[in-house]
DNA sequence: TACAATTTTCACAAATTACTGAAAATTCAG
DNA sequence: CTGAATTTTCAGTAATTTGTGAAAATTGTA
């Protein structure tokens, strides 16, 4: 499969972004092909449009699996695994979310909570304490955020999030509100 | 400077998120000692806690810099550079959103403008395309959003995270109040 | 069940990233 | 200005991460 000059530049883009997404460039690099490409794609084709050895493939499509990023399909009459990206470009974003937020805040909430369940040692662990009390607060709001965002549609993230300036206006409104 | 065993821990912790944050592990553990201790450090008791290099703590804060994620402060008649974070923890999530989305989606939106201005070559091209502007419009309203967040006191920030699984409903309030 | 097609694993190699000490540059009190 | 204190830079090295080919495991069909 030969990727056309837009596809290349896109590719080597995401491939550049990879590693800053948490993922690499490969991970990057093929995500990218499989998102960009209608068609779904198995990994003799990926090897070939990235230039990357089969096995390469098949660790990346294993990584792509564990975050869910990627639908495994089969084609009658192919022994082959086929791949292809959900084509609701929502799906994809509310995935990514929930997937770093595993990653980057679970395991540091639990430590956190661990933190604060010790005893204080002296008045340094006292200000210690204080602040993961605040970083674990929040990093829990944020965690229910991203629960609700699991369970919105596509339409209405979308409408939420257009609502960009609009939110600040929103949330006075809730404030008349509740204080009548 | 000697670390409690709470601090210590917590240190470690941070330091093995740091590099799933987009840091590396010495930034995410001198970040860590840093918010976590009261009053301002230098590089030397920096350098001494972590068991690191001078140079090493050089270079870390001058990423924490680039990062706008502390404070540099002069101490009355010692002439060493104190380093400490914001004591406002949402100012620092602000910062850090902001932070890496100039640095995770700013890039990446740029490159999909440039997709989006070419001619496309054949259908697949089409098709990438579409993906493209889809991929685009949404980081956009991200990009929107945390401007928004920017210009929100903590408190407001606070109040709208805290809204949590209430913002569905809020949404649906809105969409009554304009459909009248 | 047998076996060819396909995928996965894994030890090693290659590439990238992070860390250090020494030296250079900067800062500021006297 | 001078020079000691402090910070920064940088070339080399160490550590980590990523990529490969060969071999093992799995799959599905004849």
């Amino acid at each position: 499969m030969k990727l056309t000059p837009m596809m290349q530049s896109l590719v080597l883009h995401f491939g550049e972004m990879g590693s800053r997404w948490g993922l690499n460039r490969t991970l990057g690099q093929m995500y990218a092909v499989i998102v960009l490409t209608e068609a779904p794609l198995n990994a003799d084709q990926i090897s070939e449009a990235l230039q990357i050895s089969r096995s390469n493939v098949s660790m990346g499509l294993k990584e792509l699996k564990s975050w869910n990023l990627i639908k495994l399909q089969h084609i009658p009459g192919d022994r082959k695994e086929y791949f292809s990206a959900p084509s609701d470009i929502w799906e994809i974003a509310r995935t990514l979310v929930v997937e770093r937020r595993k990653r980057e805040l679970d395991p540091t909430l639990s430590t956190l909570r661990d933190a604060l369940m010790e005893q204080p040692s002296n008045a340094s662990d006292e200000y210690t304490q204080m602040r993961v009390q605040q970083m674990h607060d929040l990093m829990e709001m944020v965690t229910l955020w991203t629960n609700e965002m699991q369970g919105m549609s596509s339409e209405k993230l979308s409408a939420l999030l257009k609502l960009g300036e609009g939110i600040s206006k929103i949330l006075d409104v809730k404030d008349k509100l509740l204080s009548r």
